[in-house]
RNA sequence: GGUCCCGUAGCUCAGCUGGAUAGAGCAACUGCCUUCUAAGCAGUAGGUCAUUGGUUCGAAUCCAAUCGGGAUCACCA
């Protein structure tokens, strides 16, 4: 809460000056004061009349006095019932917040790279199909996380693990193989990521022809899966794929590297990167090492077959098996390689692994038994769980062929965007290429706002329809707000009495209104947003925070003229307060991974 | 069945370290552009904060139980 430090002080000398006690923080509520009350922030009384023994209404005027008299940034008081509204002092406001924006890194803090990394992985997709929007939540989540928490000064590496080997490759790699005529995405003109995915589906048909095919002459389900001629082959050639063959492998390189190629654009378009990439091939043996060592020290015990197991029953959870009886590594058995792995490579402070909250349980038990081996960074790992997407029509299943592609999506919605920029018509100035850039952002805005703007540990619905809307609590609404400011600045830049405003360091003005006030407020809340959304690896907070700055200042522009205002003071001190609004929307909009336009 | 997450307006979501009469947006209805971008602003209407009990001066917020939705408990990843 802003000033509440300046305030705290203040609060606890007037209690040991009025009631002779020594005030506890825990007594000192402040909250800002609802709209319908005089004044901008309130401190609740109740906990202080047991002092006073006096109503509610008697202490909070008591108080409301000592502040008054003690305590600078307070102009007046009023009391309701038992709520103490304190209203700032104006000028007390003013040299807050040219204290506060005279740095242009506002809200932001610079990074110490003395100090240890932040790692913080996202996306980890797998090679057999193109990204999809479940991916897409997570990616924006973790990129747009990657921000904020450089924004509070930590120096993050963003990593990506890709899950390039298993079933699911060789049976791409198969049906190709069988049924893809060499085609390749030069000559099919299609993506990578969607050609690969394509054969994917291919597999599953024939598989599943198969499987009805030996069905119907008389297996069972179980039996006809497991001796498919199909399902033998992506077996052996998996086998192959381990022994290093090399027909085999170089077949998995083309394909992966074509939807390397695929995946880039994809990321390229949506305007996210990795610091660097990880390769499961590189990584699954990993982590064998570690189950020696578990061993050794007591914390897996090997059963009779072999298997080697972690006993967690005593913290709630269940057994988990960390190595299979023939020796092999199962996926928990990398997961503990490529941390061990990482911290030597990186000596991380902290590392967060964006995954969904399917997920939940394994990391539990990842954490867990890394602390047991005795690692003391176990405790510094985070799990940022975020739920899963929904459509309308339900739950996606990539086998109902009701999965949202990522670039089909981002296709529409820039297509959307067109549609309602060209309606609107104020593009008479635009190239060619400036439109088309123009409708990437705010199509891209419209989808990246839709996704963020909810809390990650909710489940979201999302709704094509809503997802391209530009009214309301959306991207391009927002975004519309930036451009407007600018289209303001640009005309004060021209004009002679008022071009000097950029330069101008402090832009005082007496007696704030209103509007003006509240807009200064909720800039200078800025800073305080972006540590809340840190620490809680929330975006949503920031999306809600931008929103609501955006339409405080649309509340502000309708009745304040700012370059038609005759008095060129206040004409000036609203330009610059302007200028900061379009700034600290900027500033937001960029830690959501979303540009905001000039022009609109 | 055990464990975990979620349940707020017709719909999508804020608010959750306890504080005032629970807020936005969409959809519906009504006003406001010869004036800095109307992708806007203002207003009307819409609520048993899933239910019940508990803690408290005070509960959407904390605790417990119940109901509803989801996830997870693989020698899959």
């Amino acid at each position: 809460m802003l000033f509440e430090d300046k305030l705290i002080p203040v609060v606890k000398n007037a209690v040991s000056e009025l009631y002779a006690v020594q005030a506890d923080e825990k007594w000192i509520t402040f909250q800002e004061t609802r709209k319908e009350f005089e004044g901008e922030i309130t401190l609740v009384v109740f906990p202080f009349t047991r002092l006073s023994r006096k109503s509610p209404e008697e202490t909070g005027k008591q108080l409301g006095e000592y502040l008054q008299q003690h305590a600078s940034v307070i102009s007046s008081f009023n009391v309701v019932k038992g709520f103490l509204n304190l209203c700032l002092n104006d000028d007390a406001v003013q040299q807050y917040y040219h204290l506060k924006l005279s740095d242009e890194q506002f809200g932001f803090r610079k990074a110490d790279e003395q100090s240890k990394p932040v790692l913080i992985e996202y996306a980890s997709p797998n090679t057999n199909k193109p990204i999809h929007l479940g991916h897409l939540r997570n990616i924006l989540l973790g990129f747009s996380s990657s921000r904020l928490l450089q924004a509070t000064g930590k120096r993050v590496i963003k990593v990506s693990i890709i899950n390039d080997r298993g079933v699911h490759i060789c049976k791409s790699m198969l049906a190709w193989q069988k049924f893809g005529n060499g085609e390749t995405p030069a000559s099919s003109g299609m993506k990578g990521d969607h050609l690969v995915g394509k054969y994917y589906v291919e597999f599953d048909k024939h598989y599943k022809q198969e499987v009805q095919q030996l069905m119907s002459e008389g297996c069972t389900k179980e039996e006809a899966e497991k001796k498919s001629p199909l399902m033998t082959e992506v077996r052996s050639m998996l086998v192959k794929w381990e022994q290093g063959d090399e027909q085999v492998r170089s077949l998995w390189k083309m394909m992966n590297g074509w939807v390397y190629d695929g995946f880039d654009v994809t990321y390229h378009r949506l305007g996210v990167d990795f610091d660097k990439l990880y390769y499961e091939s590189d990584t699954y043996l990993l982590g064998k090492k570690m189950v020696e060592e578990g061993l050794q020290k007591g914390v897996f015990k090997k059963k009779e077959d072999n298997s080697v197991w972690i006993d967690l029953t005593s913290e709630g959870l269940d057994e988990k098996i960390v190595q299979r009886s023939d020796g092999t590594s199962v996926y928990i058995t990398q997961d503990l390689g490529t941390a061990l792995l990482r911290h030597e490579e990186f000596d991380f402070n902290e590392k967060i692994y964006v995954v969904g909250n399917e997920q939940d349980y394994h990391f539990k038990v990842l954490f867990k038994i890394l602390g047991k081996l005795g690692y003391e960074w176990a405790s510094r790992l985070h799990h940022l769980s975020y739920a899963m997407v929904d459509l309308p029509s339900g739950k996606m299943k990539s086998r109902e062929g009701t999965v949202v592609d990522a670039d089909d999506l981002m296709d529409e919605v820039v297509t959307a965007a067109a549609a309602e920029t060209q309606k609107l018509g104020k593009i008479d100035e635009f190239s060619k290429d400036e439109l088309s850039k123009l409708y990437e952002t705010l199509g891209l805005g419209a989808l990246k706002y839709f996704i963020l703007k909810v809390d990650p540990e909710k489940r979201m619905l999302f709704n094509p329809a809503e997802s391209v809307e530009i009214h309301g609590n959306t991207g391009p609404y927002i975004q519309y707000v930036h451009a407007r400011i600018s289209s303001v600045l640009r005309r004060a830049q021209q004009m002679e009495t008022l071009s000097g405003f950029k330069n101008l360091s402090i832009a005082e003005h007496n007696g704030l209104n209103a509007k003006e006030k509240e807009l200064m407020l909720f800039i200078l809340k800025f800073e305080e947003t972006v540590q809340k959304a840190a620490s809680a690896f929330s975006p949503a907070v920031v999306a809600n925070y931008v929103f609501e700055l955006a339409r405080t200042f649309n509340q502000f522009y309708h009745d304040n003229p700012i370059i038609d205002e005759t008095n060129p003071a206040t004409s000036l001190f609203r330009l610059k307060l302007s200028q900061h609004c379009a700034d600290t929307i900027r500033k937001s909009l960029y830690l959501l991974g979303i540009d905001a336009p000039e022009r609109m």
